[in-house]
Parts: structure tokens; C-alpha cells; sequence
DNA sequence: GTGAAAGCGCTAACAG
DNA sequence: CTGTTAGCGCTTTCAC
């Protein structure tokens, strides 16, 4: 990095102390005269005041860190452009680290924020506790976006989140499908996304549908996991009519699923996913989902996290959309 | 932020000075026993070295900037994959930034990373030459990821690349077909990356088909953009008989106008897509791509800025894979 | 081998 | 209204 011209610099060239010059630029009271020749200067010497010192000093960084499991897919892809919208308005530089959806990697990004003294971050937890515990310990402001941790008595707990409303999202679909006629509908969801799983199972007590537990199927969210929960669920049990699957890799998982073992979507089978991206629509037939507003989730966090709030427990649920297109049928 | 350990922390409940904990946390030498002392109480004390003092010091951050037009976008998602996982490897952190693909955003991005005192960016840049100016003035490290920008007699012309090699993309692409019997090829590219423009027009002329201007049309990447052009251009020329498309925007564009217009894949019309996507698998039919190792390209640009490179001119091309799935048949 | 001291660029007291 | 000064946490001479 070459020289850069820094505040003494400007100081100089206008005639004045350095103290006047960063009052003048962080809109402090000057002189309309000195005002104007700093800013003046300043701009003559392309003057950039270095966040570094600025950070040093106030013991703390402007910048927003974004801790997502996965940049590649979409949901989270969304979801990190909503961030990256807010941050950018509020001027904030965001550093954003891939966990890996565990808790390793979510510990070391967590320590490599820790240590550039970014205080304020938005993150899809793993959903371990742990790896909060230095970050929480060192003050920092924490939002958690689309998932929450179940702190026990822990302080985890009590971190501000910003979440789709998932309940009413499965709830609608449930409902759209039972309507249909179905009554063998399974659910194909993500390790870890529990509430959903909950959300379907009273859904279907509620419309008076008998729950069938084997129908209720987990994987994790890679391609290979995902698809052997997906052949598996529909090699088990054929008599299924109807699927609502977690995130868009699972729903992903239950198309190729589908097709290699000659189901009909919708005729065999109907199919709804959790996550609306490009590829729905190109699908054939095209996908019914339940759609997340992911990037107001990003957008909303990171304002909370921009506005420092006090510790809240009421998690904001931000509402889903049911998106019917081609991919749902009357029970064949 | 809370009150964080400091290395004067750890030299007083060491019984050492500040700036032999500094050398053993740095590797510098020191006695055995010294040594052991200080790192036993570092991390007692949990002790994390501020980068904010260090790269204060140093007068250079460690971070790396990272500057694509839009994180939603699947190629670009996996590119900052590649970048991610490499700046992991080498405990540095990342600022990303989304231009939106234009001068204005990429020029403020810049700013903020000038701000920030990261010396070492990545990019996808927009196609501008004049928001690198004040970055490389300033001495910024850059290389650019997936695009050059063509500096007229300027310096950001000299920025090293990593690519994708479109060329022999483009060619393989362009033989399959006529090799299939297509005559009447269009290629539907996106707006300033004529780069593969050129290539597909070589390729047909070497192998002696004529070309056909009017085959070759450019969208922009925006879904309305590209669906406009997808959808003129069959409607224009109904003759066609097989056509590639630049990035997946673009693709979707193309089957979404397909399908609107009633033309069937690969019976009416051949399809072939310059990037691979999730989706591509999903779509009935599965299409042909030829795809962009992207998330190699993000990691090559990161390992080559953080090697801090002379300039070099060559840029580094990565091959691409032609991927045959079923979007593509004879002539018809 | 080790400690004292001088800053890196900036802001916040504190004088004037 | 404005200049001087003291650090923020760290690395790096420079003596000892």
C-alpha cells in the first residue's frame, strides 16, 4: 500500500491542526471560512480517512460481519444481497465467512471477526452453542437471520432473530394439499429445521389427518444426503401422494428422486418446496413452493444489528408466500 | 465492544514486556522457557492479538477485498466460494461487495475497501476503466476474476486475470452443433463479453458456415433483458435451429422463451448454455452446457493476488467442460 | 534475550 | 472556534 495521505497531510495544506480537520469532517463545529478550505483541501488531496485509525481509537470497527453456511446456495445467496443492500446504505463494510453449516467453521470465522474487532454480525447459527460464547463474552451485537439456537439457559437464547414465518408457510401448504385430497403426504426436511417439521405435524392434527411418523423424513443438506432421503422416502413408501420438502435442496433432491423412479409429478405425486429459486420455474412442471422473503431477512437483521438493540426475545417473523404453479394435483 | 485482552495484559501477568509477547506470538525469537510462559498465559488470558493494531502498525490490512456484480447470481456465488475458501485457508478475511455490475457501485465499493485500508481485491469488474484508477494509485494488489476490462493505454489493461478459456468453450460448443447438422446457429450473449461473440463467429467460419449477423444478439443480465432478447430472437427468425447462450440468465431466458412460444427442446431447437447451474438438471429436458470452472477461478485470483504478483499481462485462461445432457439433437 | 519507547492515523479531552 | 496532547493495540528499532 503505497504512502496515503492522511489527516496531518490535509492539516498541513490548509493551515490548520489535525483536531480541526476531523471535526470539520465528522461535521463537528468550524468556522464557516475554515470549513470550507479543509473540505476544500482535502479533496484537492483526495484525502480517504483511514478507517483504521478511526477504529483503533474508538475501540470498535463500523463494519458488519455475515456468517452464512453456504454463499453457493441460493436461499443464503439471497439472503447475504440483503445484507449487503442494508450494509451498503449505512456505508458499512461487511466481511462475510462461510461456515460450512458447522460449528468448526462457524467458531473460526467467529474468531477471525473477533480478532479484526468487528463487533456487530448477522448470522445463520449451525445451531451449536458454543461457538457464540467468546463472541457474546467480547460484547459483540448479534442477530441470528432464518434460524435460531436453542440456548438452553444460555445467553444464545436470548440473541435477537430474524426468521421466515415458517409455521404459517407449512401450514398453508399443508392445507392447499389436504384440500387437494391428499392424505399420504410426507415431509422431507432439513436436519436441524425442527419447527417445521412441528408446523406440518399440526397442521395435519388440526385438518384431522392421521400423522404418519414415517412419513416424516430428515436430511442434510447436501446433494448426496439429500437425494438418499428423497429415493429413500419414495422407495419406502409409494402409497405417499403428496411431498412438502425443506430447503431447495431437498426440493431439488426430491425432483431427481421423482423422476428417476418414474413418478409423475403431479399425477403420482405432488410436490411442494420450501424456497423459491430461478430453477421453479423451469422445472417440469413448474414448482409450487412456499416462498421465503430471504432477502428481507438479511435486509431486516442487519438493520437490527445497524440499530443495536437491546437484547430481545421476540424473534420478528417475516411472512412466507405460497406460490402455486404446476407441481400440485388432486390426489390421483 | 467490551474491554478486550491486550498484549500489555498478557506481558504484565507474564512478568515480560509488551514487546517480547509480541515477538513469541510473531515467532520471533526468544528463550524456551519465556516462550512457554507467555503462551501459557496468552491463552489462559484468552488472548486475541488485534488486527486493528497490527495493521495500524503495519500500515496494510490482511484482508482481502471482493468485488462481484451480484451474490445472487449462481456463477458469481460459486466464484466467491473459490475466493472464500482459499482467504480461509489463509486465515484472512473477506469484505465482499455487490457493484450491481455497473461504474457507479463498483467505484463506491472501491472506496469503501480504499477506506477500509484492504490492499489486495478480487474482482469481476465491471467493464470501466476509471473506478480502478484511484485504487491503483493508491497501490491497491488487484486481479480480476472472470472478465478483463480492456484498459486502452492505461494501466488497469496490465491488471492480471484469471478466466475462463470461453474460446475453446465457445468452439466445442459450436462443433457439437454442427456436427449435429445445425446450420443456423444464433448465439444470444450478454453485453460486453464479446469475447465469446468472437469465438463463436471464428469457429463457424473455420468451419465454413456462414454467419449470420442476425443470429448474433445481446441481452443484458436482468431477466426482463434477456427474456426480451431470448424471446426476439426466435420470433424473428423461426429458421434457427440451435442456439447457445452466454450466462445462465440468459439460459433461463432462452427456455423460459422456448417453452412461451411452443418450441420444443431439442426437436424444434437445440439448446446449449455457457454456464452450469443446479437447475440445468432439473430442466425437462436436462440442458447441455458448456460449463466455467467458477469456483476455480475465484480460488486461483485469491491465491494469485495473496502472492502478491508483479504484474503480469498473461492472463491465467481455465479450461471449461462441455457438458452433454439432453437439450441438444439433430438438425430437424 | 529482553525491555523501553516511538509511532501507525485518528478522535476526544482540554486548554487557550 | 481552534490547536495541543494523549492515547487506542500493536510492531519495531535500539539500547541494555
Amino acid at each position: 500500500m503505497r504512502a496515503r495521505t492522511t489527516i496531518k497531510d490535509v492539516a498541513e495544506a490548509a493551515g490548520v491542526g489535525v483536531a480541526t480537520v476531523s471535526r470539520v469532517l465528522s461535521g463537528g463545529s468550524a468556522s464557516q471560512q475554515t470549513r470550507e478550505r479543509v473540505l476544500a483541501v482535502a479533496a484537492q488531496l483526495d484525502y480517504r480517512p483511514s478507517a483504521l485509525g478511526r477504529n483503533l481509537r474508538q475501540r470498535r470497527t463500523g463494519g458488519i460481519g455475515l456468517l452464512i453456511p453456504d454463499i453457493t446456495d441460493s436461499f443464503y445467496g439471497r439472503l447475504a444481497d440483503g445484507v449487503l443492500a442494508c450494509a451498503r446504505a449505512a456505508g458499512e463494510p461487511v466481511i462475510v465467512g462461510a461456515t460450512g453449516d458447522d460449528a468448526e467453521g462457524e467458531a473460526e470465522m467467529i474468531g477471525i471477526l473477533l480478532e479484526q474487532g468487528v463487533d456487530r454480525v448477522v448470522a445463520v447459527p449451525s445451531g451449536d452453542t458454543e461457538p457464540w460464547a467468546p463472541a457474546l463474552r467480547a460484547g459483540m451485537t448479534v442477530v441470528f437471520a432464518d434460524r435460531r439456537v436453542n440456548g438452553r439457559d444460555d445467553m444464545v437464547g436470548a440473541i435477537p432473530a430474524v426468521l421466515a414465518d415458517e409455521r404459517s408457510g407449512v401450514r398453508t401448504a399443508v392445507e392447499y394439499l389436504v384440500g387437494l385430497g391428499h392424505r399420504r403426504i410426507a415431509y422431507l426436511g432439513g436436519v436441524g429445521q425442527s419447527g417445521r417439521a412441528a408446523a406440518f405435524r399440526d397442521t395435519l392434527a388440526a385438518l384431522g389427518v392421521k400423522i404418519d411418523e414415517e412419513l416424516i423424513v430428515f436430511g442434510r443438506a447436501t446433494r448426496d444426503s439429500a437425494y438418499a432421503a428423497a429415493s429413500g422416502l419414495f422407495q419406502h413408501r409409494p402409497d405417499l401422494t403428496g411431498v412438502i420438502t425443506g430447503g431447495n435442496m431437498l426440493g431439488e433432491a426430491a425432483v431427481l428422486a421423482a423422476r428417476e423412479l418414474d413418478l409423475r409429478v403431479p399425477r403420482d405425486v405432488s410436490l411442494i418446496m420450501f424456497d423459491d429459486v430461478p430453477w421453479a420455474e423451469l422445472c417440469a412442471p413448474p414448482l409450487t413452493v412456499i416462498a421465503p422473503p430471504a432477502r428481507d431477512i438479511g435486509y431486516r437483521a442487519t438493520e437490527l444489528v445497524l440499530r443495536t438493540p437491546g437484547r430481545r426475545t421476540r424473534p420478528v417473523r417475516l411472512p412466507t408466500e405460497l406460490i402455486i404453479r404446476g407441481s400440485c394435483g388432486p390426489r390421483r
